[in-house]
DNA sequence: ATTATATACAACAGATACGTTGTAAAAATT
DNA sequence: AATTTTTACAACGTATCTGTTGTATATAAT
C-alpha cells in the first residue's frame, strides 16, 4: 500500500509544517505532551499511523484544532 | 484516563449517527470497505481507538469528508 | 576544534489495533 | 411464536503503535 504511506507522509508533513510555523522544535513539542523527541519524529517521517487520541494530542500541543490538522 | 474513553464514545456515537443517516447498517459499511460488522461495531462503541487511516477509510464509506466525522 | 542543538534511525518491550471466528442478545418482520 | 435481521461481546493471532534507550548525522555556535 503506498496509498497508506503517501497519506502517512503527507500528515507528516502537515504536522512538520505547523510545528516550524509554531517555531517549535521537536522535543519542545514532544516535551509539552509528555512525550519524546523520536515519537514526533516517527510522525513527521511518515512511518506510523497514528491513532485518534495521539491525533488530538498533537493537535492540542501545536495550538490548532483537528480539523486544522488534518485539513489538506 | 476516563477522558480517553468520552471521547472515544463520542466518536463511537459520532460515526453510528452519520451511518444511520445514511441508512446503512453496520455490516453494510464494513463490507463496503472489506471489513466486518464487529469492526464497526467496536468502532462505534467506543471500544477501540482507530488509527488515521482507519479513519480515512470510515469517512469515505460513509461517504463524508474526515473533518465531517471529526467536527462535534 | 569542541560543544551544543536539531533531526533521524534502529531496536526493544508492553499495550493495543485490526481482522477474524464464534456466539448471544435484541429487534424487527412475517 | 418463529424466523430473520441487526447489534453486541469475547477471544485469538498478527501486526503495529507508543514510549523508551541508544546512537548517528548535520548544522550552528562558541
Amino acid at each position: 500500500m503506498n496509498e497508506k504511506k503517501d497519506l502517512l507522509l503527507k500528515l507528516g508533513s502537515r504536522v512538520r509544517d505547523i510545528r516550524l510555523s509554531k517555531g517549535l522544535t521537536q522535543t519542545e513539542l514532544a516535551h509539552s505532551l509528555g512525550k519524546d523527541q523520536q515519537s514526533i519524529q516517527r510522525l513527521e517521517t511518515g512511518n506510523v499511523n497514528p491513532s485518534y487520541i495521539y491525533l488530538l494530542q498533537i493537535a492540542k500541543g501545536l495550538n490548532v484544532e483537528l480539523n486544522e490538522l488534518l485539513n489538506f
